[in-house]
DNA sequence: TATGAATGAGGTTTCATTCAT
DNA sequence: AATGAATGAAACCTCATTCAT
């Protein structure tokens, strides 16, 4: 892995946060090691520590990582057009996607009850993600689906935590569809 | 003659796995060591090992005791009686009490992800708590304040859902208040 | 290794240390490992931190055992009666003896110049070899053999760097009866 | 045709060895890394491979260099000339001046006695000083200041020995005026 | 000549588990 | 049944050294 290009070290951090990812992911953050995280690159292990200076150190930047990934599907949902109800559909679709990732989502929740400074760092991610809804639910309010009395931002928050309760489910083996059902049925009651 | 060794074999098994869900509520699975656990009871570490055959063994132990207590509090809940608001303040108020076993919660929905039949001991608790609040919804049903439509085993699943979205809330350092606000504000647009 | 006695623990740490002392002394701080050390007392490396937290504690524990050790022998040195130019040449031999700990004793130095936490146990220890020598300089002026003159505890210091310094001749190569007679010369000019 | 290179190639040495010197001496053998070498030249860690073959072999290049200095600056003292009181204050200032190297010195020396071929150079070293003494000794007996009977081979050993020992009492931490005083009581009981 | 990314051996430390008493 | 000393397999991390560019 030749150099020549100054960007080449962003570029390094960037693969192997990438893997990092995959790996912590896949395995939690407790039973991955960084020759886990070395081998899926096919590097030795020092090479880890030449961009990262602790396992935690690599294990920040993949957060990072994560949930800029997350915002930006997010937003990307939230932007694709179409009805309300579309919209709505489209967020579940997104959300629910990724299954694999889920443990490493509520591990990382887990963590942050402990640890006031990832919970910060997760507390601004749902800022983020609040206002995207937030924009969504006053559009819906706009159209008339929703009556001028709600508060959009407690709504959005609410239905986030719905959402993200769904998650659980799914993390606990409940099939997509039933899923989609709780989802459907809910959203009916509110709307 | 063995006579009363069985029930002193399950005193004592019980006396560490309150000791041990102490100890793994306040710090984690991987945090905690059986030194952690041991020490917590006054007892030598090797004892642990003669009631159960490994950490996790003690700690697929532990979730029992766990999933217990939150089901049994759950239902006294329930059972408190009172207009129907006042027992989604209830269930809100009690979920909501014991913040710092959070972390613990969301490690086993983490864990679970990734492992069947931990997944299926919560799904199964999930069950559980579906039906308790089920109970209420039908209840609430009777009493006119929930349409005849609903589908109340989805709705007590999406309630649920909702629950465990505001634990997150708190896990990621919402305030008790805010999270109240949400809630209601969700609670207000459903009913 | 069983326990049966409360003091065995102490026993250990003390068994552990002598070997440690032995192992550090020939080999140097930085390239003894904690290998090395169980190895020396036919232990797992794990038993070491059983009794020691880290390395560095583990060889803060073999310096008390070391000055000890020192002490006492020059104590005993002291002590051994005879003529004030007898006692002279006890100290001499006493120290000259151990040329295999030297390198030991001047790493110590070299780290203490660095440290001074370690720094203060050094000069404590020197202050207990001041104390001995002084002692015997007493003795030499009662009798005669010194003048009146003279600052005893100053004259103390001055020889024991006197003596030190010999003890960089014998590390740094030079034959035991080339240093005793450079020795006996000096002692000669102040005598 | 490389002509003017291996001047360079010296040149490039010398700088090198400079910077090691100046990193060896603060932070001792073992605590620097050859990162910590390559840093303070703004060289590249690779570079320093060019012209030693190791770390240990760059260590012994710095050990010339600082033995030099010693040398020198002894030399300087001893060829200011005024009065034997004056030149013996001078070497007492000298030796004293630089207290920050004194870890390193004694690293050397710890390192030598385990180290036959590093202990012959610091013998040498060691003769090459007596003999700068041995010349100051001399001199004094000629001017009286020394009796007829004394062996100044000897005695200037025995004195650097002392000066030796001072440096201990430096470096572990007794101020520079108490040492001070300690030289000129044993120094007024030689002469 | 110079770079600096990469290596990999080796060191310290932790901890679940075992077992003699 | 209980102890707790001992084990040993990993894990994290460092750093002298190499080598493709």
């Amino acid at each position: 892995m030749p150099r020549v290009v100054p960007e080449y070290k962003e570029q390094a951090k960037g693969r192997i946060v990438q893997a990092a990812l995959e790996v912590f992911r896949k395995k939690g953050y407790y039973a991955t090691t960084m020759d886990d995280v070395a081998e899926r690159i096919g590097v030795s292990k020092g090479a880890l520590y030449l961009y990262f200076k602790s396992k935690e150190d690599l294990y920040k930047s993949i957060l990072n990582a994560s949930f800029q990934d997350m915002t930006d599907s997010l937003r990307s949902a939230a932007s694709s057009g179409g009805t309300p109800a579309q919209t709505c559909e489209a967020f579940f679709d997104n959300l629910t996607r990724d299954t694999a990732s889920l443990g490493h989502s509520f591990e990382v929740i887990s963590e942050a009850s402990r640890n006031p400074a990832l919970a910060k760092v997760v507390k601004d991610y749902y800022r983020d993600t609040t206002e995207v809804i937030e924009e969504c639910m006053k559009e819906l309010r706009k159209e008339g689906a929703l009556g001028k009395e709600v508060d959009t931002h407690l709504l959005a928050q609410g239905l986030i935590a719905f959402f993200d309760g769904l998650m659980i489910c799914l993390a606990v083996g409940f099939e997509r569809p039933e899923v989609r059902k709780i989802f459907a049925e809910l959203m009916k009651a509110i709307m």
